[in-house]
DNA sequence: TCTGGGGTCCTGTAACCT
DNA sequence: TCTGAGGTTACAGGACCC
């Protein structure tokens, strides 16, 4: 495998991740912190990790652990909320300084994006250069560290930039793929999470190089038709997934972890109208109908079930999720059933614009749907909750 | 130790249509 | 007319990712 300085023969993709992203940006805005364990996460009984520091991690603190353990492994470290809207705006710049690079950018998540360099290369050197250079220019720029994995794949330029963590870049050319692929463990690939891994350890299969010596077949047996070819695949290097600049989103939803279990009916659908709401203003921000409402109920025991509805009428208006999505809790016919959380969603998006006239064959009321967009531009000038349904004005509810 | 919130994709099943 | 095969779609659940 190639590190730096090596020519980056057949390289085209990029993968630039964030290093810690959420606390990095934390540690940015708080200097004090710098150097010092910092996670960024709920601190409520039921919270968990969203981010950490390095210095944290140090101490066996990862993503997804609940906040509470994490402060045991690490009692001295700062927990922070978490300010989605800052980082929201610190990925907006980043990917703007990708797009300044190539229009072919492929954000992932905020924090990480596939950048195809192939038509980039005269302007400002190679692969390799260009890696270097974004590293320099989000640094000095927003004051943060990233990785770059540097590969002619998707697939291999990710797992590069894994590898060259923290503030690293990690050159794989293709010629040398399989070799830096085989020696990794199975759970390296992209796709094998606790589940699958624990398929694959049971047929022996502990490295990328056992997969990809191991007759397909027995594979799809394992973990199925798709996954199976697909890991197979992937084993020898092969991923020919082009970089995809502006994936239209397909589903947006909300939901809510109570901080304690819930078996009262009425607190339940007043949590799924809050819900709706949200995730209608969100439909409405985006220019988006959604044709499919679903929602999700987490039982006390973690038993999670769905239920979902396609509406005749594609809509953006939360009073109709919210219909939708009591109708489906409704017909579960639980009875005083102790409910952890619940979640609302909006499936199968189309374009507001291209379903606008359907809108208007299908003669929904449009009172409700003008009332909503006034509490929209509301909330855009008092900020979020500004307006919002009376039955979600109780007293003591400051949640939104 | 007790598991968030935002998503995508795949699979199995049932219903429906031809 | 009846029946079966095969395709499509809707729905539910689950694995996975960050």
């Amino acid at each position: 495998m190639a590190t730096r300085g090596g020519r980056a023969e057949g390289c085209t993709v990029l993968h630039v991740d964030m290093d810690a992203f959420f606390a990095s940006v934390e540690v940015r805005r708080h200097p004090e912190l710098a150097g010092t364990p910092v996670i960024v996460g709920g601190a409520g009984n039921r919270g968990v990790v969203t981010s950490a520091t390095y210095e944290a991690r140090r101490y066996g603190v990862h993503a997804a652990m609940p906040t509470a353990r994490a402060l045991r492994l690490c009692p001295t470290a700062t927990v922070l909320p978490g300010d989605m809207a800052l980082y929201s705006e610190v990925s907006r710049s980043v990917m703007a300084l990708f797009r300044s690079i190539t229009p072919l950018v492929e954000p992932l998540s905020m924090d990480e994006a596939f950048l195809d360099v192939s038509g980039a290369g005269r302007r400002l050197g190679d692969a390799i250069e260009i890696g270097e250079y974004l590293r320099a220019r989000v640094f000095d720029e927003q004051g943060i560290t990233c990785s770059v994995g540097v590969a002619g794949s998707k697939f291999v330029a990710k797992l590069a930039s894994t590898r060259a963590k923290p503030d690293g870049l990690l050159v794989v050319r293709p010629a040398k793929a399989i070799d830096f692929l085989h020696p990794l463990p199975v759970g390296a690939l992209w796709g094998v999470g606790p589940k699958t891994e624990e398929a694959l350890l049971r047929l022996g299969l502990r490295t990328v190089g056992d997969i990809a010596h191991v007759p397909v077949r027995t594979l799809e047996r394992a973990v199925g038709a798709a996954a199976g070819s697909h890991l197979h695949e992937l084993s020898w290097g092969r991923d020919p997934r082009r970089v995809v600049p502006d994936e239209p989103e397909k589903s947006t939803g909300a939901e809510e972890t109570f901080d304690t279990d819930v078996d009262d009916p009425a607190v339940i659908r007043r949590e799924l109208l809050r819900l709706s709401e949200r995730t209608a203003a969100r439909l409405r921000s985006a220019g988006h109908l959604a044709r499919t409402v679903s929602i999700k109920v987490r039982f006390a025991d973690f038993a999670t079930i769905t239920r979902s509805r396609t509406l005749g009428v594609p809509t953006d208006v939360g009073q109709e999720l919210y219909d939708t999505a009591c109708g489906l809790f409704d017909a579960l016919g639980l009875d005083r059933a102790r409910i952890r959380l619940v979640g609302v969603r909006a499936e199968r998006l189309v374009d507001a614009g291209s379903a606008a006239q359907q809108l208007e064959l299908g003669a929904r009321e449009h009172g409700r749907r003008d009332a909503e967009l006034a509490a929209d531009r509301a909330a855009r000038r008092f900020g979020p909750g500004a307006v919002r349904p009376a039955t979600l004005l109780r007293q003591g509810d400051a949640r939104w």
